[in-house]
DNA sequence: GAGTACATTTCGACG
DNA sequence: CGTCGAAGTGTACTC
């Protein structure tokens, strides 16, 4: 890995083309060729950049990268403040534990949480759209479709309507009632949800996962 | 910024868990205190990162970032290969030239690429939730909604559905047809549209340019 | 500040 | 390898 910081200015030719005026800037170099370039604010996104597979050719104020797409990144340097490289060899990787599979399989684990006597049919039930994300069913024996969304937008109501549409054609299940679960609920999703019948939860991811852990405790 | 290069192992804990082994990575730290960690390789997102706003609490072997929410970045260093600071100052920022933008310009300059005889009414054509892209009639005079994307997914399909619903409303409009224009149409999205009676129509940005600078070449 | 749409999205999973 | 959906998405724009 590469490290340079360059007053410079900065193109770029591709899907679209950007324009950074000339300024103080961190040049990141990576080992595939890949360069990024940062300011000393924003987010972790850089204000351009090139994704590898890519090629840096440098000359003395010029230098150019370009893909196999024949997208450019043209840096042109003014001033050269810092220049140091480092051998960082290859990362381990990341370990994640992600949320919403997480709250998927902790909600069918515990359907209780959508009133007593509901039973879970299973998870990812198919439809031909796609799989939804867990069919249970009431007390009564009438059939629930569960759309599980980390944060609940109209979006998430949309995708749980499409599948009650394809469930409710299915005359074994029907009728299909909806329920939109989420850790947040968003009020314009709330409201279009009210306004198609489907029942909206509120997921307390902590009291869920402590729900668990009271069961682990058992033993 | 300042730019450290080290071995370190990293532990995110916020809105999921994640753990990084032990490795020599990057240690980006910017003016605003956010915290980036990169490895030689992948693309421009961080291994693991913290957003402004943050406080970073250094110590001799550990760095904590911690934003309003309690979201944590623990990086726990083992040895220091590099260590500078610089001052970047402020970055004028970014010009760009979009793409979705683009297009519906030059569509709506070239509403014949829809037929003989179509006639712009207005680009943003303004509806209670939000403006359609481009309206538009027909050589019969009857009125069309054309929703424009780049790349053509269910969610425009559902956009253009809520605003074609609103638009019929008005008794000056009804019955006003929809078009979906995309460079690219997902075969999931062309099959909801034809569903519902909604026109596909694949744009040919580089056509659509092209005609553009034929135009200009008569002068 | 919330809501929405776009992104040179990136990333992972699945067929 | 394409398609599809999620992201600790970020970002700009509107209301």
């Amino acid at each position: 890995m590469r490290l340079v910081v360059a007053r410079c200015s900065v193109d770029y030719i591709g899907r679209l083309t950007a324009h950074l005026p000339l300024a103080t800037r961190l040049l990141l170099v990576k080992a595939d060729g890949s360069v990024l370039v940062h300011s000393d604010g924003g987010s972790y996104k850089p204000l351009n950049w090139m994704s590898p597979p890519c090629a840096l050719v440098e000359t003395d104020t010029t230098w150019t990268v370009t893909n196999k797409a024949g997208e450019q990144l043209v840096i042109t340097i003014e001033a050269v403040e810092h220049d140091s490289a480092h051998d960082l060899g290859v990362d381990p990787g990341l370990v994640k534990d992600g949320v919403e599979a997480h709250l998927q399989r902790l909600l069918a684990e515990q359907i209780q949480t959508l009133g007593d006597g509901y039973r879970l049919v299973r998870r990812e039930y198919p439809t031909p759209i796609g799989p939804v994300d867990i069919l249970c069913r009431d007390p009564e024996g009438l059939a629930v479709a569960i759309e599980i969304k980390r944060r609940g937008e109209i979006d998430g109501v949309e995708q749980l309507t499409r599948y009650l549409d394809l469930l409710n054609r299915d005359p074994l299940l029907a009728p299909v009632r909806g329920v939109f679960a989420a850790q947040e609920i968003k009020p314009q999703a709330r409201t279009l949800a009210q306004d198609r019948g489907i029942a909206c939860l509120v997921l307390d991811y902590d009291a869920l996962r402590g729900l668990d852990n009271k069961e682990d405790r058992l033993f």
